[in-house]
DNA sequence: ATGGTCGCCGAGCGA
């Protein structure tokens, strides 16, 4: 089983990249973050013509996240638990940032799509409410892990882990992506079992997963490593392998993010 | 040093 995430900056304007990759890349699973809609104009036929099942949780003009499936989904869970506002279809987070299924192929995977807050301008409210968001992660990722089941978090986590995770991490120091208190609320993460799944297979520096739009940040390889996956010990025996799919960001009209993908022998 | 680019929508905001 095939799972990717991909920050698709805008689902309208992404039409013609993102059903172009699905038919290409022909993942099983896709986790979507920043699809910039509402779940009314989400365009849930033309992924179900390309036999996916499709469960959203967008709102208006910001965020957004959804999964494509081409096996059956179960459970969905719409919003982070724990949230402190009021969203709607009865998700306690104001923010659509968080979705969460059972994919059932032979055996049963919990999935989790996350586009976790930016932050910036940092210090302020902003990287206050990030920081708390990643406080309301960690106890949803610990219940996940209880249940020593095979699952998986995956998405834009806008967290830099490491200096090697950068092009150039001195332009990042004080940006809330890369501050160390994003740093370390991320480490308590992994820290409580997960596998990064990326940094299982590669080390080094030089893998990124987002290039600015702006000065010709592609081009000059200027990018920096945000999307993540975290797999519970379950979920990382079945891991054969993970992989950035940088070469996505070359084509027309691209996101500023690529896919990166696991691979569960599943 | 500044602005440099996108996408949401149709003015700025968020990234």
């Amino acid at each position: 089983m095939k799972i990717a995430t991909f920050n698709i900056n805008g689902v309208k304007a992404r039409i013609t990249a993102l059903t172009d990759w699905l038919t290409e890349s022909q993942p099983d699973v896709a986790l979507l973050q920043e699809i910039k809609s509402v779940d009314e104009n989400f365009p849930r036929e033309l992924f179900e013509d390309m036999g996916y099942n499709v469960e959203t949780h967008g709102q208006k003009g910001f965020n957004g996240v959804a999964i494509l499936s081409k096996y059956p989904l179960e459970d969905v869970i719409r919003g982070l638990p724990g949230g402190e506002g009021t969203g709607r279809d009865g998700a306690d987070d104001a923010e659509a940032r968080y979705i969460e299924a059972t994919v059932v192929g032979d055996r049963a995977v919990r999935i989790s799509g996350l586009y976790l807050p930016n932050g910036n301008p940092a210090p302020g409210p902003k990287f206050d409410y990030k920081l708390r968001w990643m406080d309301r992660l960690r106890a949803r990722a610990a219940d996940l892990l209880a249940a020593e089941e095979p699952a998986l978090l995956a998405g834009d986590y806008n967290v830099i882990p490491q200096e090697e995770d950068a092009a150039r991490p001195d332009a990042w120091r004080e940006d809330a992506l890369f501050r160390p208190e994003s740093r370390a609320a991320f480490r308590r993460i992994v820290n409580l079992g997960f596998t990064e799944a990326f940094r299982a297979r590669t080390p080094g520096p030089g893998h990124f997963t987002f290039w600015d739009y702006q000065a010709g940040a592609w081009n000059r390889n200027d990018g920096i490593r945000i999307d993540h996956f975290l797999l519970t010990p379950q979920c990382a025996d079945l891991m054969r392998d993970c992989w950035i799919e940088s070469e996505v960001r070359g084509r027309e009209k691209p996101s500023d993010h690529v896919p990166v993908w696991v691979d569960l022998a599943v």
